[in-house]
DNA sequence: CAGGCGCAGATTGTATAAAGTTTCGCCTGT
DNA sequence: ACAGGCGAAACTTTATACAATCTGCGCCTG
């Protein structure tokens, strides 16, 4: 048969047995099921995907070029966990990306990509609704991911990617306990705006989007993060 | 400066097998030894490093991640060969960055940073006097990455580093063949504007400074260039 | 003589096994 | 009773062997 394969293996992952194992380690540090901190067995991985070591360590490395995951030598790997200032830097670039990307979106915008976006809040509203925080979470970061893909610009993509796996690790930490997700009014409204081609105002709104995020969370001194870890390890 | 850099594993590990197989294959592609397309046998490499394949494939697929190394299943891997798309995108990219990263570098300014950036200009243009056209581009690239690191923005830099290989790339594949290479004066009347600490001269400057490069590329129309790889493969 | 099929060589993808390092528990000495 | 060191177990790291795949050349056939 004409099953040849000669398909461009750029496509980004789908049956690639590695790619299963990051999408799936990835999809869970996402929905907040991984802590920062978890250690990464190579064999327990490796078990759950039914993979080798080999291909468990491959997914490993590419999240820790991520920034995801920390490979300690001679010591595994973990689920990172930003320091503030770590999390102020990835909201720093986020500010400064973002409102870039929305604007290239609606110079890409279509009827399909508008049906789209609208699923996707529709979808993100249904999560809520049902109080699942776990999948609300997701939704909230695919929601920057959908924006970026629309745009075309695959290097913004990629660093936004990694942005936004981060920023998932950072609210973990640091969101203040009592207030509510990261609002799905806020994502209307950006939608809104990019349906009305209006430039100006769906970037300001995704820049007043990242900052009431980043308000929300509580980043402790970086300097008494240190101290205290220096001093619990030399005093 | 023995403060920070407590960071974590992205930290230069010179002393790392993996390390110097990356930054061997890296600096000989941002020299323009190794030309897109070129295959990167895992062998070859292993047996001028002396390491074994294993080692080198895990070099390689960090290179990948990066951007100058493409990855072919069951083919090997070979230097990235950007498209023209490719280009303006990781221009735009640094034209949306790098003034970011010059307003931070002023406020992050220090007598052993400007000593740093002198001694840099100084050494680049001594390559330039004699003629010395691999260490000049390595140079040209190289400017860029120290304003980075000097500031203290640890994911910009990330970022940089990855599109600074890449502009290497692309400016040896589209340049024009008599414009002279990226010009000194530029990156002089930068750290000059750092130096009087003026950040909108700085960042104007490098804003000019990459549009300058990028008007001396001849980046052909990316349509045509599908459309002749389609026709190729399909006819 | 042209074109296609098939085998051989080479190269990559994957798994497994050996080697080195760290960690944790236990035991001994004070 | 507690501190310190010794030893075993678990894990990661590295290397090597095996399997799958692709490329190129030669031969056969029409």
């Amino acid at each position: 048969m004409a099953a040849k394969t000669r398909q461009k293996s750029d496509a980004p992952d789908a049956s690639d047995r590695v790619s299963r194992i990051r999408e799936g380690v990835t999809a869970a540090i996402l929905e907040h099921r991984l802590l920062p901190g978890t250690k990464l067995g190579e064999d327990e991985i490796g078990e759950i995907y039914g993979a080798s070591r080999t291909l468990v360590r491959t997914a490993l490395q590419q999240l820790a070029h991520e920034g995801i995951v920390n490979i300690e030598k001679n010591r595994g790997a973990f689920v990172a966990r930003p320091t503030p200032a770590d999390a102020r830097e990835v909201f720093e670039a986020r500010r400064l990306i973002e409102p870039t990307i929305v604007d290239h979106a609606i110079d890409a915008v279509s009827p399909a990509w508008l049906d789209r976006l609208g699923r996707h809040l529709a979808e993100k509203r249904e999560a809520e609704l049902r109080g699942d925080a776990r999948a609300s979470v997701r939704l909230s970061g695919e929601f920057h991911r959908l924006v970026a893909e629309m745009s075309g610009h695959s290097i913004y993509l990629g660093f936004l990617k990694e942005l936004i796996a981060r920023s998932s690790l950072i609210i973990l930490l640091y969101r203040r306990h009592d207030t509510p997700a990261c609002g799905t009014d806020h994502h209307a409204g950006i939608v809104a705006a990019i349906r009305k081609r209006d430039k100006a105002r769906a970037g300001a709104l995704m820049l007043s989007h990242l900052n009431e995020i980043e308000a929300e969370l509580f980043l402790k001194d970086p300097a008494a993060d240190e101290l205290r870890l220096a001093d619990g390890l030399g005093a």
